[in-house]
DNA sequence: GAGTGGTCTAGACCACAAT
DNA sequence: TTGTGGTCTAGACCACTCC
C-alpha cells in the first residue's frame, strides 16, 4: 500500500504506453472498465486518468473514450531565470556593475519595438553581471518609462531590474529569442571575451497592461555560459 | 451557469491573486470554508484547489493550509522542436540531406557520454537540414545500436534521425544545453557561413531505457536562426 | 439506447500540524 | 484536541457519440 490507488492507477497506465501495450491512438479501456479491474470507485479512476490527460499522456472524448496521445513532440523547454538566481544556485557569488543609468531619446528601432514615437524619451542601463568576479552577462535594457517612473533611482547593484520590473509592473507577456551573435565592439572588454569569441544573446519584450514594458537584451560570453536543462 | 463548479472556484481565487487580496505567502480559505462560500461539496473545492496547486498557483500544506505561491520566478520557456516540422509551419520548404551515416569507433568523449567503453562501436550520421535550399541546420548525432541496431539501413531524408528515434526507442529523460560557438572549419562550407559567424549549438543527450541513447549536436547559422517563443 | 466521459454529492477515514 | 489537506466511496445526473 506504499501509494494511493489513483498514483497506482497513473504508473499502470504510463507502464502499458510505455512498454508498447498501447500505442498511440490507441483507445484505453473505460472508467468503468478500470475501476473493475483495479476494485476502486469510478471517482479514483476518473481522478487518475484527468490527470494523465491534463499532462498530455492521454486525449479525452466524451462518449468515444480515452486514448494514447500523440508523442510530445520532441519539444523540449528552457527555464530562462533570474541571473542572480541562477549564479547563486550554482553556488557562486553575484554581483552587479552599474555602466549606465540614464534617459535617452529612442533609436528608430528601439521606439518602434517599444511602441513609442521615435526619439521619445526612454530609460535605458546596462549592467555587468559576475560569478564569482568573471563577467558572465550584460545586460542592456530599454524601458518605457510610463511603466516605471522611478526606474533611474533604483539601486540595480541590490535588486536586479528584472526583479525590480517584476514588482511594479506585472508582466502580462514576454517575447523572448536566443541567438549566437559576434559582441559589438565595446562589449568585447566589459565581458572579457578572447578574440573571435562569440556571444550567447537573449533578446525579450515583456508587455505590462497593453503595450511593451521594456527590452532586454542579454549577452553571454560563449565560452562561459550556457543554457542547460533536462526535460 | 456557464461553467463548472470547480471552474468558477478556480477562477475566483486566481482572480483574487490577480487583484491584490491575496498575496504571495497569504493562506486562502480552507477546503470548508469555500465548499461553504459557494455551497458545494467539499470535492469539487478540492478539484479546484489541487489543480491550481498543481499549476503551481498555489502551495498546500497538510495540516496547515493552502497559501498563495511565490511568483513564477521570471522564468520563461522555450520549446525546441523538429527541424522539419518547424520549418514546414514557417510554410518553408524542408529538405535533409545525408553527409555520413556510418559505424564508427567511440571518440574517448563520445564513449563517455553515451556510457560506453572507448572504442565501442556506435553509429554516426551527419545531415544538412535546409530551409528553401539554404542550410538552417547542421546535426551531428551519435547513437547507441543497442537501442536502435537498424539506424544505419534509414532513408533520413524522408523521416528525420530524430522522429526516427522517437519511435523506436521512447525518450525518457534529455538533458540539453544551448551555446554560442565558433564553427568548427569544415562546417563553414556545409552552412554556408560568411567570415567569423558564430554558431548556435543545441546538445542533447537523449535517455532510453537505463542508458543513453544518443547525443545530438545542432549547429546553426549565427546570422539566420534564433530560437524564439513567448510565454 | 447503450456506452462514454464530465461533473457533483455527502459522507468517510487517514496523516499531519498547531495548540 | 481541533483543524487542515489527501484520499476514497457509491451513488447520481448530464451531454455527448455511436449504432
Amino acid at each position: 500500500m506504499g501509494a494511493a490507488s489513483y498514483q497506482r492507477i497513473k504508473a499502470h497506465v504510463l507502464g502499458r504506453i510505455a512498454d508498447g501495450t498501447w500505442r498511440e491512438g490507441d483507445r484505453i479501456p473505460s472508467e468503468p472498465e478500470l475501476a473493475r479491474s483495479f476494485k476502486v470507485a469510478r471517482m479514483t479512476v476518473n481522478r487518475a486518468v484527468c490527470e494523465l490527460a491534463a499532462e498530455h499522456a492521454l486525449t479525452r472524448l466524451r462518449g468515444s473514450g480515452t486514448f494514447v496521445a500523440p508523442p510530445r513532440q520532441e519539444s523540449t523547454v528552457v527555464a530562462l531565470r533570474s541571473i542572480d538566481k541562477e549564479i547563486h544556485d550554482r553556488g557562486g557569488v553575484h554581483q552587479a556593475e552599474v555602466l549606465a543609468l540614464e534617459a535617452v531619446r529612442a533609436s528608430p528601432s528601439v521606439a518602434i519595438e517599444l511602441g513609442l514615437r521615435r526619439g521619445a524619451r526612454v530609460f535605458h542601463s546596462r549592467l555587468i553581471h559576475r560569478e564569482d568576479g568573471r563577467p558572465v552577462q550584460l545586460e542592456e535594457r530599454w524601458v518605457t518609462p510610463a511603466v516605471a517612473p522611478d526606474y533611474l533611482a533604483q539601486d540595480f547593484t541590490r535588486l536586479t531590474p528584472s526583479d525590480y520590473l517584476v514588482r511594479v509592473a506585472p508582466v502580462a507577456r514576454v517575447e523572448y529569442r536566443i541567438e549566437a551573435r559576434s559582441a559589438p565592439r565595446g562589449f568585447k572588454r566589459a565581458l572579457e571575451l578572447v578574440d573571435g569569441e562569440p556571444c550567447l544573446l537573449l533578446r525579450r519584450r515583456s508587455f505590462s497592461g497593453g503595450g511593451v514594458a521594456a527590452i532586454t537584451e542579454l549577452w553571454h560570453p560563449g565560452l562561459r555560459y550556457r543554457l542547460t536543462g533536462q526535460f
